[in-house]
DNA sequence: CGTGAAAGTTAGAACTA
DNA sequence: TAGTTCTAACTTTCACG
């Protein structure tokens, strides 16, 4: 990825809202230069959406957990993302390398809720799981695109 | 929370870009009561920013890892959050129930990157770690404030 | 990639229940 | 306290050089 583009997902990164307006002065390119490469960026994914950051206690869903999931029959082919997708309480899902085969990042209201989504989970995959819970978030989301060859960002412009 | 905050918060989580128009649109208000709330949720805090979710394949961070973190001394006051904040890889750090104290959310260019982080994490603070590469990620940021109880969204305002 | 203009959005003052 | 309408300033979007 070029110079240009980084910058403007490093300054897009740290704030989605920031105007075509403000990335231009920062990046010292027209709006409209800056508008067409955004919409290339979406296009070509590498930005793949904006999301309001979060404070998941204050927002009714204050347990937050880490499922770590192993399928019961390793012969069988595994399609566990596909059959757990429709599960709208799972953040992110990863595929990792070690003993189990992914990780689950998970939000849900109460204790309760945690027990039906396993119990879900289970029910859509042939799996078994390992939930580690999270008691508190020092922080999130910081977006690291805060490359050590990253363009510096000019706070002041 | 309020069922219209409540609203407000989960179209932002999927569309942070989304105009205080189309959000007034969505929920009945007006464009500047919608703008007066999102002002307070920002304040409260219950928003805490807004990001781009990038595919970090592309944005030249393609290792994700999984980092748990065990303090050495247990009878050390804990301080690690504290002392990692300053390292920029870090995504997310999460204080967990469990063996391990806390679980790390990574990001970075390459393998001799990530052995460069893992070092600095060391030096910062007094632990051991334990690591989890992440092969693939299925999906990622898909912001669950899709409660059973949520007010349903309507796509085609 | 930049310019410029039309259409759309934001932010805040004044006002109302 | 929470909402509305009004309006000036700003931002987005797009055709064209």
């Amino acid at each position: 990825m070029e110079a240009l583009d980084r910058q403007i997902v490093q300054l897009l990164a740290r704030d989605g809202r920031m105007s075509f307006t403000d990335l231009g002065r920062h990046t010292g390119l027209s709006t409209s230069a800056v508008h067409q490469r955004v919409r290339r960026l979406e296009e070509r994914g590498v930005i793949r959406g904006y999301r309001a950051s979060l404070d998941y206690e204050q927002a009714d869903l204050p347990l937050t957990a880490l499922i770590s999931v192993t399928p019961f029959d390793p012969a069988a082919p595994d399609d566990v993302p596909e059959r757990l997708t429709h599960i709208t309480e799972i953040d992110s899902c990863y595929s990792v390398a070690g003993d189990e085969s992914y990780v689950l990042l998970v939000r849900v209201a109460s204790p309760s809720a945690l027990e039906e989504l396993l119990a879900k989970v289970r029910a859509a995959s042939n799996v078994t799981t390992r939930t580690t819970v999270v008691l508190s978030t020092p922080w999130e989301d910081r977006s690291p695109i805060d490359r050590p060859d990253a363009v510096e960002v000019d706070e002041t412009a």
